[in-house]
DNA sequence: GTCTATATTGTGATAGAC
DNA sequence: GTCTATCACAATATAGAC
């Protein structure tokens, strides 16, 4: 169902790809280099090749990763919530800001989709459309916002002023959907 | 008024900002290299420092040369408009779309604001703002917004089917100020 | 104002010995 | 599965001659 790595799953690889993911979050991308991930498991960065196909294999288990832990992140904020866009909001906000350099990864480039478990990115965005009251489009625009919001926050561009808290609610107030009526059960 | 230039203001320097612009207008930041500046002036990368401190003051040239001109275009896409967020998401959009690398430029790092023309910040968000109805949380969610869907535009992050044009609709339904109840002028 | 030569530092990746 | 040695690059920036 998911697409085979390029390299044999073993408990080494995944040390490599562990290590990377560490790297990644504490240092950013620059740390993240084959001499770096190495030298963290005290061999020499071309031991790497056994284990490991190239850079760009080791991205993708990144990605990965953290699309399916945003998933159930984001999955268990709306779980039960009396307003699921809020808490998604905030569930979004805070793990983007817990992760700055893995959420930028995630989202920074096209999805190399043809090599990501089958449902992943499904699975991903079903939060959103969910709370958008099951409407593509405009949990397409709520997702924009939370994307913007997050990205000028992690690149301090808002101005020094600006009331970041006010902001969000602002945007959360404009995209709620209307008041769903009547519903029993989370609907189709 | 605007801080003074590292460099003393002469042609040469316009001329190499000039071409910076240029080139990373075309090939993206990979292309702004000091070897590929002076290969175009058809002189050599040394050369350069004759006339500019370093690449960083460049850049910011470079931030404050986009700052104006999107100040300017956004200032005429609201100006005696009947919509004017749906005009204003219109102009963003394709500023930003026809100038990839110059906007991830603007907005992917803290704007230098002690080394920007003094207003320039201002100027570029007063029309956001005034399309927002003054309202400054709401103004910053719209740009946020905005924001969000260039760059997952940019970088084709949205899947495949996506219709985006509905959901910059569906946004600027969302985020459309309240109708302005009987003004005659722009409001304070 | 331009040149040549160079310092310095970094990257990903491969060959082949052990 | 790890090592050493190395390739092939690219980058910003400086010194000093002309």
């Amino acid at each position: 169902m998911s697409p085979a790595p390029r390299t044999t799953p073993s408990p080494r690889r995944d040390e490599i790809v562990a290590v990377a993911g560490r790297l990644l979050d504490a240092q950013g991308p620059d740390g993240v280099s084959m001499r770096n991930i190495a030298a963290e498991l005290g061999i020499k960065a071309p031991s790497l090749y056994k284990h490991v196909s190239d850079k760009a294999e080791l991205e993708l288990a990144l990605i990965a990763d953290g699309l399916a832990e945003t998933a159930e992140v984001h999955a268990a904020a709306i779980d039960g919530s009396a307003d699921p866009l809020a808490d998604l909001a905030r569930a979004y906000r805070g793990w983007a800001l817990d992760h700055p350099h893995r959420y930028r990864l995630m989202t920074e480039r096209p999805l190399p989709r043809a090599e990501l478990p089958a449902g992943l990115e499904a699975r991903a965005a079903a939060p959103v459309i969910a709370a958008c009251g099951g409407d593509p489009d405009r949990a397409r625009a709520a997702w924009a916002f939370a994307h913007g919001m997050v990205m000028l926050e992690l690149a301090d561009r808002f101005p020094p002023d600006a009331d970041l808290d006010a902001a969000w609610a602002a945007g959360v107030d404009a995209l709620r959907p209307p008041a769903r009526r009547g519903r029993r059960t989370a609907g189709h």
